[in-house]
DNA sequence: CCTTAAACCGACCCATGGGTCGGTACGTGT
DNA sequence: ACACGTACCGACCCATGGGTCGGTTTAAGG
């Protein structure tokens, strides 16, 4: 079963450093000799174990940014406590630049996003889906979080979480390239008005 | 004179074309063939006019976009009015996919803010001084508004201009090719929602 | 061992696309 | 009318990069 678990090794090794390199320069603008050279692989080791560049992206979509999204936005939701905090939290977690050694790259979604609309529907459309479930998460807590009075009960929740996830991801676009504590805190602050603007009045926040 | 005409003629041509096409499939999707293509011209009368395609795209950007933005969303600004609406009605405004008959593509900043982060400096920095120049606009209406006492002295006008451009760009990620105006409407709607949380109460917004 | 098939190599193919260059057509000043 | 320069043409050059393919190495099974 050696032959196995080198198979395993190898592909997770080229998704790896797939996603780092595709989100540091882009999707288009990589090589997959530039992924091939930083791996002492070849064309064809890449080959045999993918179809395609893009049925390698594809593989990187649905295991790697998946599970990154989940662990950074989706997760941490799955409390009982208010949401408005943990919502805020989750926020502030995912905009850390990198936490520990490796690069942690936060998210990408924002990058990829615009890098494949409209040029690639497939990917396009995997990557909308995530957006989705974060979204659908962040509803379902919203909604619980007016059941438990943390919430006022005129928010629309479908509202709130469109917006979160639009003030989101435009902070990523304006975090690009600067690692701008300044701008991620003023984000955050704001962030909190607008919370309290539609917290239930009567409960602390 | 005729062969001034001319010349600023097929540039305009160039610039106007090139710019639908660059901000539908993007920069580095564009090939300069598409865009010759379509107004019967060729790569010799291209590269008469533009030293290189980067050449090309500086000129588009500060001409063109530039003054798109300028139009849309800081022009508006322009007003002794309460600042709140008047930002609301500028952005709802530049969401619009396309008032009249061509292709108004409200906003592009972002897509192409992504596109060359990273990848072509120049031209970043020169769609980052636009942004500048949007968020610079904001501030000084926003402070002003603090003044007339239609926002509450306590806020931060910087971070509120962060978090008003964050969330528009955002917006825009999300709206790209869904033309969803139920996606609008709730943008528009958390966005006012915002905005009373930093107006001064004892005022009518 | 010795066969078989997986893992991997790297030279090659070829379409794409930015950029070049020698030429042509025509308006313009003299 | 003639010369000149500007606008434009389109065949060509060449680097890039995704994908192919015949071959070599290595682990697994009998």
């Amino acid at each position: 079963m050696q032959k196995n678990l080198k198979r395993r090794e190898t592909m997770h090794r080229l998704c790896s450093k797939g996603l780092e390199v595709f989100h540091e320069k882009g999707y288009y603008h990589t090589s997959l000799d530039d992924i091939l050279k930083e791996l002492d692989l070849s064309k064809g080791a890449f080959y045999h174990h993918f179809k395609s560049k893009e049925d390698f992206f594809v593989h990187i979509v649905q295991n790697l940014i998946v599970q990154k999204v989940y662990a950074l936005l989706v997760e941490p939701l799955n409390t009982q406590k208010n949401p408005l905090p943990v919502i805020l939290e989750s926020l502030e977690n995912a905009l850390e630049p990198s936490q520990g050694n490796a690069m942690a790259y936060g998210f990408m979604l924002n990058d990829f996003l615009t890098e494949f609309n409209k040029r690639n529907t497939e990917i396009s459309t995997y990557l909308k889906d995530i957006l989705k479930v974060w979204e659908v998460n962040l509803v379902s807590v919203l909604k619980r979080g007016k059941v438990d009075g943390h919430i006022a009960r005129h928010v629309d929740c479908e509202g709130v979480a469109t917006y979160i996830i639009a003030s989101y991801l435009g902070m990523r676009s304006l975090l690009i390239d600067t690692t701008n504590n300044q701008l991620k805190y003023q984000y955050m602050q704001q962030l909190k008005h607008y919370f309290s603007s539609i917290a239930e009045r009567n409960v602390a926040a």
